[in-house]
DNA sequence: TATGAATGAGTATTCATTCAT
DNA sequence: GATGAATGAATACTCATTCAT
């Protein structure tokens, strides 16, 4: 029983190992150019290892997806769950932390919904969660349209917008992070905040 | 003489039908995936003779993303250079212009801002044209600065906050064509960017 | 004692068992595209276990084919030694349980017969089992020369020829069991005996 | 002009070096155990060269085989158009015919009707020339059943039975060519036609 | 200018087999 | 006795690139 069970971690610890090699390595060079040799002198296994913990390379990439997705998922979950003193200012701190992700975890913002692996890997995805994101997103616009506090009253495309206006900041700050002369990156994300809610919300 | 005019124009000629093809299969393929046996292919010549017009692969990238941020500048100069009744106006227009290079040619703005390919090659950034877009922009937003009209007076937050939006937009409707439900895209990108202008402007 | 006895019972089960997944793999698929691990996968123990059993893949074909021949001889054998009213009705009985080998084992025919694995295995032929069988068939050709029934006097001669005719029959039909449209194949097998022995007896 | 006739010449040339290596390989080998780089090794190229005489593997099987089958219907055909002084000389030439493709060519006797290859290029027998072969001798056999000298009918029946017993003989003498003491090969092969030939014609 | 021929290095994946437990 | 982990060698095949013509 003891033995199984280290066994099963010691396995889910080579697996992590592996999604952690080839996370940094799908995002450091792109999918396509990433090969199982590659992943493998990283852990510093033979190639061959790799295929007794995972199918083939897509399984790598599926995995890692999930989990990247479920991650995500807690981020935004957590901060609208959390309590605030009104729907603006939840609906801002959803909008923080969808882009806090995408800067704590570059690399799977990245392969989620900048490459937009997922499509690649023929997963609709429409029915899967990156979409229950937008879904809550949407939930929230709708709260505060229900309160009279929106000039526009179409829930989905506010939603459109805004996640447009968040996901342009975030994925311009994680493809050019080496590559512009950012204004110090607190200031901007609260100013893009600040003019992109200002701008929805009645006055 | 007239006969070496007729050879270099010939020349690139072909360098041009190259250039196209390759651009089209970069974006269908992704750039990793394309070889340059697709290419040649494409345009029904051998592999080999690809190499009397370009010295490897990256050369021809190189040149497609050159002509793609020539384009990419010419719609947005032409957009600021419109008679325009305000600088409001004005710069409304070259934001529009800015999308809609993204929607006229999905694949030179996946290249070159999305996938980020220049950085591929190691050519800085800072220095290139991609840049000029963004200081055409800035210098429109610090106009208005000037004339009183904004509430934020630094010009390069404001900027990068209006780029982060608009390219948002752009790389999400480029990204997700058909893994979405998207509004009708014409109002969708009306009420984009009267928001974000709303927003900004001093009322 | 009874331990070990009943060890030697359950190790020799699993060894059958093996023995019987590989013959039915191998006469699908080819021994070449037979992988231990897809043996092991069709009796649901892991590839290793079989090295238990096994010293190699070559061993578990060599047993097989011993497997094979004892099964063939015993056909045969059985043929020849059943009562019957004369030589000529036994040698064609013989010759009918050869065919019937064949059309039975199909998988074991094939591979000893047609493949000629056991070639493979670089045990030489003259010497084993296999020619056991034509040695019986060769005996009764000669005792139909005794008796004065045949025209030709040369049994080696006559037993080749014979062998000939009916592996030829055997392996077609195995061969090119559903690549042919065959006569019904009793009355092929009865015509075939036939005129083979008729044309051998003295008229 | 002549340049274009040589290079084609050369690439002819060196398909049918590639043919050849292959078709020994296959035969000592088996067609499964025959590796592109031992097929490269044979005629001293690269691996990679092979790919561009041959779409892949199963190109050069299929070349192959129909290469040998044209080999085979020439054998039979010429034998069965030659002159003769009676239908069963002719008969028994085109069976002797059939049977000396199988010496001559023991290689493509192997591929095409031992092991069946062309089955596993899912290009149905029936439509194909080897079945030419066999409709060539059902041919001849109504020949002789119109002039009356059979006494069964079914020409059908007894092509099959014939081509059991010539494909038996052949396959024998080839497959154990060197494991089993052949009677001398002329003499088995007179022997074996003529009680084939003189069981089938009435008497 | 254009290209056929050629290849070394690389691709994902599978194999028979060994070893420690 | 049974197996999970591990691997070196092999598989068919593709790639960017060079060279001779």
């Amino acid at each position: 029983m003891g033995s199984t069970e280290r066994r099963n971690r010691e396995t889910e610890e080579i697996r992590q190992k592996i999604i952690a090699a080839a996370t940094q390595l799908f995002i450091e060079e792109g999918y396509a150019n990433v090969s199982m040799r590659k992943i493998a002198q990283k852990i510093e296994y033979s190639p061959t290892t790799i295929y007794i913990y995972f199918q083939n390379k897509e399984e790598i990439l599926r995995e890692l997806l999930d989990h990247g997705t479920a991650l995500f998922l807690d981020y935004i979950q957590k901060a609208f769950a959390a309590p605030a003193p009104d729907s603006l200012t939840r609906l801002r701190a959803g909008l923080k932390a969808y882009i806090q992700f995408g800067l704590d975890q570059p690399a799977f913002y990245r392969l989620m919904f900048i490459d937009n692996l997922e499509a690649f890997l023929q997963k609709a995805m429409c029915g899967n969660d990156r979409l229950q994101g937008f879904a809550l997103l949407v939930e929230h616009i709708a709260e505060l349209i229900d309160q009279g506090q929106c000039r526009e009253q179409d829930e989905q495309l506010i939603g459109q917008s805004m996640w447009a206006s968040i996901h342009g900041l975030t994925s311009l700050l994680i493809t050019y992070e080496h590559h512009f002369p950012w204004n110090e990156q607190e200031v901007l994300i609260r100013y893009h905040l600040d003019t992109l809610l200002g701008s929805f919300v009645r006055k």
